[in-house]
DNA sequence: CTGTACTGC
DNA sequence: GCAGTACAG
């Protein structure tokens, strides 16, 4: 029956456009404006979060985390750094605050006072520079790991540099960022907070048709080498935390990115 | 940039 | 607990 097919197309059609319709609204609900006239979606750190082994998955504005109460520290942050967002505007470094969001509460800035270690954050304040609120707000004891001064300032502080380089060059990329929480690790303070022994960090860029994938494993301690010498598959990061970075993606895509450990693409 | 510590209220 | 200031890699 023609006629009746003709209706069956017509009815596809329509709820194609409904659905359409209702998607672009919901995406539009998420633009935020941040500043001046600059549009950005919030919440896009959400679109590439990994899997959480603790079940204690909060979002925050400008990042999401995934806390284990077991460390006293999240087992990763993830978010996104876009081109636009990588600015030099300095604001007062105000003091860490107890991340209401996490159910069980993070950890007290004093666990870290005198403890020899600093209050190392993952997500970077200097990356969440673009808004006093957004800096603020990484300034949560959820985001803090104890690191060494002298890793903290050097080869990490290095990394996240290079981050902000290729955020920039490359239109915005995906990070996710921790430590290596294993059992039996050395801690400090009262409510023992665990001292990682290495620290990681995936970067996700989708900028151009073929997307690229780099991870680091970077013991916790500093180092004058070249960063590229910490590249390691993601593949090696998933079997020493057991999470599964970027489920999101196509199966394919994902093993085939995450499989290789190859930094050609990248310029360092 | 990455941070700590001290003084003083 | 918070502000201001000084100092270090």
């Amino acid at each position: 029956m023609k006629r009746r097919n003709l209706l069956s197309l017509i009815a596809v059609i329509i709820l194609i456009a409904v659905f359409s319709f209702e998607y672009l609204q919901e995406k539009e609900t998420q633009d935020v404006i941040i500043s001046e006239g600059q549009t950005e979606k919030e919440n896009t750190n959400t679109y590439f979060l990994p899997t959480s082994t603790t079940n204690s998955v909060v979002h925050h504005k400008f990042y999401s985390l995934s806390y284990s109460e077991a460390h006293e520290q999240a087992e990763w942050v993830a978010y996104e750094l876009k081109a636009n967002q990588v600015v030099s505007t300095n604001h007062k470094r105000p003091y860490f605050q107890i991340d209401k969001s996490v159910k069980t509460e993070g950890a007290h800035w004093r666990n870290y006072k005198n403890s020899g270690y600093d209050r190392g954050h993952l997500c970077p304040a200097g990356d969440r520079k673009f808004s006093k609120e957004a800096h603020d707000e990484t300034f949560l004891t959820s985001n803090i790991s104890p690191q060494e001064h002298e890793f903290n300032s050097g080869i990490w502080n290095r990394l996240e540099q290079k981050v902000r380089y290729w955020a920039k060059r490359k239109d915005g990329v995906f990070v996710v960022t921790g430590g290596i929480l294993s059992d039996e690790l050395k801690t400090i303070g009262e409510e023992h907070v665990a001292i990682p022994e290495y620290f990681y960090k995936i970067i996700y860029d989708q900028s151009s048709k073929s997307p690229k994938m780099l991870g680091f494993l970077i013991p916790h301690e500093n180092s004058n080498e070249a960063l590229y010498k910490f590249v390691v598959p993601v593949d090696q990061i998933e079997e020493l935390t057991g999470i599964d970075f970027f489920p999101q993606l196509n199966d394919k895509i994902e093993n085939t990115l995450e499989r290789q450990s190859s930094y050609k693409n990248w310029s360092f």
